[in-house]
DNA sequence: TTGTACGCGTTATCAA
DNA sequence: TTGATAACGCGTACAA
């Protein structure tokens, strides 16, 4: 019942060839010829079978893209950076949400093994660079993290850009400062991390573990964070916030228990999400959809690269 | 170089049946020759290529997704739904970020037609049903929507659902009602403007067509609803605001204008979203992640089915 | 400019 | 339990 490209060429009175080149608008073939393969796909239904086309091509035109999640306004600002730019090359994008979970990530890289992706970009990830490392061999691998291997990224300066973050508290005249991340692990993070303990030791500023906040993504979060300092017995006098979320989560029930900011605590978020601009929040803004162009365009290049994006500062009233 | 199942066969003395049977974990295999295949695909490092078993089963295990865009509270949390079932049922989501833009719904569509994906679910849609139609021969297709026509889809009551919404603003003594909506074409606005004209009109309430404010989807959009207010002449004394973004938008610009809410003007959202809990807003909520998951579902079926879900009134401050 | 014939890599069928 | 062989549908040298 289906018509293949052979039932076309039969109709038409032509071979197999000459449909294909029809089909591909390749030249070299007659206008009157031409006219009769049109005619017998439409006379006959034919579809094309893009699976034929994958299987003899070795290629797909779907790039996968591993994240933990979309419904976090950085993963999804990274997103529509990445959905614009295949758009832009009409290439397809195949989501893997994590959720973190390192068996996600390995299901993405079988994929591309088996020739069901052209390539993948990493937003974030749980697994070792050991696991990923071997599957570059069969196809672009691109990470959106500055990591010390032969890979391509797209990345921000983190350790930088934490101590700049940190010297403008110190610049405002806060001391005992302390931070709120989403996960330890993870290179950008840890890189964070290094940026804290280098500018505190150099500062002979205090050090409390207690000041690290983990798990923090969502409003709740934030919410989840200023109760503890309410409660504990030595507080931080202001929070570097790794997302606006947080950060808005932290004012919100700062006003609620009558903590006045940037007095009693200065709050300095990331990303410059609409939130921020609502709430006055003084906070970095990345360049997260220009991100995501960056990421897509190096996964369709074989060569290997090193792209960096910058911050800026947005001075508002929360610190 | 690359090794195919043929030459796994060679290699370990066997037909390529047998290797497909070890492949694949078929019984009727002696131990001992699926231990030779084992070896033979050990030592010839042969990956298995996807293109080729979909072109011969004729499906791919994608399912794409159609939506407007990824950035969006409403639609990510759809996503999240989505991506959450589809892992549940090891399948994958290839994501059509349209814009509205009806070609890329085209290119959805087409993709379906030529097997590239297995199904597809529509979140939104710019283009005609009767574009989309003819292609549901090629495979399921699932809306987000309540349509009167012969197709798969989740919806929520959004007459009634509006209808309840007027009522509960007039149970509060509002009289001047106005709504907010992203766009005014698509079912779902449709049905909702019947609903708010079928309600004015059965309690002679007036009608001003510049109470209707579209294009609302963020918060900058609501704060330049509150502008639009704050110097028309006729002023609404309630909000009908169909995501909690714009209703968050009203209020922050209300704060800043001096119109106390829900004494000057009433304002209720849609969704729930975190931010309508930080803000207090009176809200309907919808539960998107139950529709993500409903949706995919269908998506598996080549039964034509219709669901429908249900919201929650979700009473705080701003009514 | 056109056609033949083979390659792509797997699954399915059917006979043994 | 195993294997030979025919699909699956398209692209493309190479020959004409």
């Amino acid at each position: 019942m289906v018509a293949n490209i052979r039932d076309v060429a039969r109709i038409a009175g032509v071979s197999v060839t000459t449909v294909s080149r029809v089909l591909n608008h390749h030249p070299y073939v007659q206008e009157e010829k031409r006219q009769a393969v049109l005619a017998a796909i439409e006379k006959s239904g034919y579809v094309k079978n893009m699976n034929a086309v994958n299987l003899s091509t070795g290629q797909t035109g779907m790039i996968g893209v591993v994240l933990p999640f979309t419904d976090h306004p950085y993963f999804a600002a990274l997103l529509k950076g990445l959905a614009e730019e295949a758009r832009a090359h009409r290439k397809k994008l195949v989501l893997f949400q994590t959720d973190y979970q390192a068996d996600q990530e390995i299901e993405a890289l079988e994929m591309l093994k088996h020739k069901q992706i052209d390539a993948l970009i990493f937003c974030s990830r749980s697994s070792e660079w050991q696991v990923i490392k071997p599957y570059q061999s069969f196809g672009p691998i691109v990470m959106c993290e500055e990591i010390q291997e032969d890979v391509s990224y797209t990345f921000i300066d983190q350790y930088q850009v934490f101590l700049n973050a940190l010297h403008y508290l110190d610049q405002k005249g806060y001391q005992q400062i302390g931070y709120c991340i989403g996960r330890r692990s993870g290179t950008n993070s840890q890189a964070r991390e290094r940026a804290y303990r280098d500018f505190l030791k150099s500062r002979q500023f205090p050090v409390n573990e207690s000041w690290i906040f983990e798990n923090c993504y969502h409003v709740q979060d934030g919410e989840r964070v200023l109760e503890e300092i309410s409660v504990a017995t030595q507080r931080p006098d202001a929070l570097l916030v790794t997302n606006d979320q947080t950060a808005a989560g932290i004012l919100i029930k700062a006003q609620e228990k009558g903590f006045s900011v940037p007095e009693d605590l200065g709050v300095m978020g990331f990303d410059n999400h609409p939130i921020a601009g609502m709430l006055s929040i003084t906070t970095i803004e990345l360049p997260l959809e220009e991100m995501g162009r960056k990421l897509f365009r190096q996964s369709l290049k074989q060569e290997i690269s090193k792209e960096e994006v910058y911050v800026k500062l947005v001075e508002r009233k929360t610190v």
